[in-house]
DNA sequence: CGAGGATTTTTACTATTTGTAAATATCTTA
DNA sequence: TAAGATATTTACAAATAGTAAAAATCCTCG
């Protein structure tokens, strides 16, 4: 933890010089002295978080981006999913025509996220859901309606769509042909493990 | 930020609710006082970093999974990104039957994630390239083979991979057809803005 | 419903250390 | 080599984080 800590303050240094900038304009941008900028990089100093927000902020960086570049650990080499082994996966109860493939679970990798394949019949039906997490979605095939809290937008075989799940949602399937697209979920907060 | 900070503390509370933990545990496990978690949650104390970090892990959470999940801000409801809108854009300058259709690029989310097509031509040739981000491919038609690091994985239509891309790799299209491939990076370090 | 135990909040206070202005050291460039 | 830019260190004051314990609140059970 004293590592994790120390490694903050050299992210920081790696930010400031990767865009160029000096230890004054940081201080000056983040309203503290330069004499902490100096002080916090080289590990003599440990901000406290009004600060540290304030540096990050200098740095024209997201807070989450930040602590989501420090150092982590170990790795395995790839992880493969099949097409053959996608299983058929539950998703909502009370969802008719919606049909779910798993291709990696949330606990598979690192980074919280989770893959899935969905199919929509013509016809379907289902409430709006939220889910914690962030959703992209591409289509693979057919088309439907997105609806997003109090919007509707449509996509198209070859379309995209990025949004924030926490807003309630559903996607509506009015063609004669069912529908189909990639699903990936980026959790945004720590799952039970 | 005033804001930002106060949230930590009521993060915190919600975490340790959602997994039954009592004000005690939480306090005997991160090491400090059972007063201090209850000053944090209601915004009372800002805790120090090491403070801070002591008490995510006794969470069982992860340092950049709980500042993910942290409320960020205004936001429009979703992103949609048109087929005919994707542009073509270059990755790699030594490629040859390479083809990069951009569909997210990396500033479009608070995620450091970008989203893009790839379609690879048979007898295609690269040399093995690294990215400071993990990968999710998905085949959307044709089959490829993936080098990584000293191993190698055929993929056909409908398969998925998953890989730390700071490892050597290569696509290889051994066919006579083209394949195409949706390719999501999630990026490990801040990009330069 | 009341009592007792569990849990959370608050109080009073001390120790620590963050953050500063300015001095000093180091680096870079002409 | 000298001057300016940049980074580091020093000496110190102010603030507040963090504590132990008291007080308040909540919850459960007989």
């Amino acid at each position: 933890m004293e590592d994790y800590i120390i490694g903050i303050g050299k992210r920081i240094r790696e930010i400031r010089k990767e865009k160029g900038l000096t230890i004054n304009t940081v201080a000056s941008s983040a309203e503290v002295s330069n004499g902490l900028i100096s002080r916090v990089e080289n590990g003599r100093t440990i901000p406290s978080l009004p600060v540290l927000l304030n540096i990050i902020a200098a740095l024209d960086t997201e807070v989450a981006s930040f602590f989501n570049s420090l150092p982590q650990g170990g790795k395995t080499a790839f992880i493969v999913s099949r097409k053959e082994e996608h299983a058929i996966i539950e998703k909502e109860d009370d969802a008719k025509g919606f049909q779910y493939k798993s291709i990696f679970g949330k606990s598979l990798s690192s980074i919280a996220f989770e893959a899935v394949l969905l199919e929509i019949q013509p016809g379907s039906e289902r409430g709006k859901v939220e889910t914690d997490a962030y959703e992209f979605k591409y289509m693979l095939s057919g088309s439907c309606v997105y609806n997003i809290g109090d919007e509707e937008v449509t996509l198209h075989q070859g379309d995209s769509i990025f949004f924030d799940g926490r807003i309630p949602h559903v996607p509506i399937n009015r063609t004669t042909a069912p529908t189909s697209m990639l699903v990936l979920y980026f959790y945004l907060k720590d799952a039970e493990n």
